[in-house]
Parts: structure tokens; C-alpha cells; sequence
DNA sequence: CTACGAATTCAAGTCAGCTTGAGGTCAAAC
DNA sequence: GTTTGACCTCAAGCTGACTTGAATTCGTAG
């Protein structure tokens, strides 16, 4: 079982170390092993790296990316809570879409302000609409 | 066409007073008037503030709100980065799907670590594949 | 016309998520 | 055995997105 530097979970995961050694103290990732002082990660730290990115691109925070993936490999919440974020995050996973559409749209639309082109208000009220008191977060 | 209060927006958007100001300064939000100081807001800015939410959910920050949906009206970006963003989105959003089902499944999955589960490191690779070397990021 | 309360400005503070720098340690190459 | 260079720790600093508080300004109700 190959053990890895430092470096070389940068190297291949292309988070610094200054991340890595904050990750740690934050409880998210663990070295297996020190040489001397040297941290020694495992093979299986990249993918919780992998998952940690995912993470924190769907938007949550350390200590809650900790919560459903730290190590003890077991999630520290309730499944009813799993499963609403799970919920929660294809709502987010609509929005996005919708908003992509808007992106696209706003590149060609030749109306002089967006809020004008019926289209736009259109995607806007669909990314908007069914989030109203959805749970994480609240009003807008 | 009605104006309403800084109160107003508040009660309307959930975003606070002190918040509205600071997107203000940003740029990304206008009073259409004042009356004495106190700010007059059109409408619209409730739309506005719609578009900013979304684009927050969306890990954008509110300087890059401000370029794609501004005020001017007219994105300060090129189309073919509009169209690149929307595409990076649309990524994301089907990253966000692969999370949501592997948060539902170690909701219910047995599996003492969830990287020991085949289903869930399958459900990773998809998620995190595909995003090798997308343009917005880097490498994990 | 005074008083109230809602809004204003401006400076400073807060929190997350890191980064940077100084000073120290240690495994491996010479 | 010493030097080198990668790594370490710890404290301080930084950015983005706001919040908080003090001192002030006004529109509106009485």
C-alpha cells in the first residue's frame, strides 16, 4: 500500500498543502502515517478530496462536508436529513440548469436590458418558483 | 409605478436592509430615487435580487453577479464567455445530481465506510469525471 | 412645531476558508 | 557528519460578504 507526500496529493489533486494541513484540522481528511514529522496520506485521500471539491461546489461548508463524509466513513446526521439534502440539492441541480438557460440567452438576446425580454422573466420565474420555503436558506 | 421602502424590500426578499446596501456599493442594485436619503426601489429589484440568489446558489460572487446581470441591463462579457459559463453550469448541475444520489445513499447504505461501497465510488467517478480539465477550477 | 422612529453614513468587527512567513525539524544525498 | 530541501508548527494576515453600532438626518403623526 503506497503511501503519499504531501506534495504528491497536491500534485494530483491540485489542492496546496496549506488546504491540506487546514482540511486536517478541520477533521475532513487524515494522514495514515508521519516519517518524522512528515504527514503520509493514503490512496483513498484523493477521492475525499474528489468529494470535498464536490462539496464545496454544491455549496456547503467544511464542518457540513465533514458531517456527511469525514472520517469514521459513516455520516454524522439522521437519514431523514441525508435524504432532504438530497432533495434540496436536485432543486439547486434545476436551478443551475435554468439559469445555463439564462446565460445562453442573455449571450444572443438583442433586447437592451434582460428584465425586458419576456423570455428571460420566463427562466427567471421558473428558476425562482418552486424554491419558495424550500428548506436550507430561506426567502428569495 | 410604486416605489417601495428599503422595509419593503426587506419584507419582500428576506435580504437584509444592511445587505441592500452592500450590493448597492457593489453595483448590482439601484435605488431609483430618494426620498430625503431614504432609498426608493423600483420593482423590479425584487427580480433583481431573485437573479442575485441564484447566482450566489451558483458559487458566483457578487462581482461576477454584477458583470453577467448588472445594471446597464447588457452583460459586461463576451458571448462565447456566457456561453462557456452556462455550459460550466450546466456541468455543475449534473454534478449536483450525482451528489444528491449519493447522499441518498448513505442515507440507507450498510456499508461501514462509504468508500468501501462499490455503488457509491462508482457514483463519485461519474460525478467527478467528465470535469477533467473543465475551463473554471482546476484539477480536482 | 416638536418628537418619534425609520433610514442614513461610516468605521469597525465577524466568519469562513485559506495563505503567508518566521523559525524549527529531520530524512536522505553527498 | 553535514548540508540540503521538503516538510513541520504557529501566529498573523487576507478576501468576500456581510453585520453591528454610534452618531445623524428626515418624513410623518400628533
Amino acid at each position: 500500500m503506497k503511501l503519499l507526500d504531501i506534495a504528491e496529493v497536491t500534485a494530483e489533486s491540485g489542492v496546496p498543502p496549506s488546504a491540506l494541513r487546514y482540511y486536517e484540522e478541520k477533521g475532513l481528511i487524515q494522514a495514515l502515517a508521519r516519517r518524522g514529522l512528515r504527514r503520509q496520506y493514503g490512496p483513498e485521500v484523493l477521492q475525499v478530496l474528489s468529494l470535498i471539491a464536490l462539496g464545496k461546489r454544491a455549496g456547503f461548508s467544511l464542518e457540513e462536508i465533514a458531517q456527511m463524509f469525514g472520517p469514521g466513513g459513516r455520516p454524522a446526521l439522521p437519514r431523514e436529513d441525508l435524504h432532504a439534502r438530497a432533495e434540496d440539492l436536485r432543486q439547486q441541480a434545476r436551478q443551475m440548469d435554468a439559469l445555463a438557460q439564462m446565460l445562453d440567452h442573455v449571450a444572443d438576446c438583442p433586447a437592451k436590458d434582460h428584465l425586458d425580454c419576456g423570455k428571460f422573466q420566463q427562466l427567471l420565474r421558473v428558476a425562482s418558483k418552486a424554491r419558495q420555503r424550500a428548506a436550507r436558506g430561506g426567502q428569495l
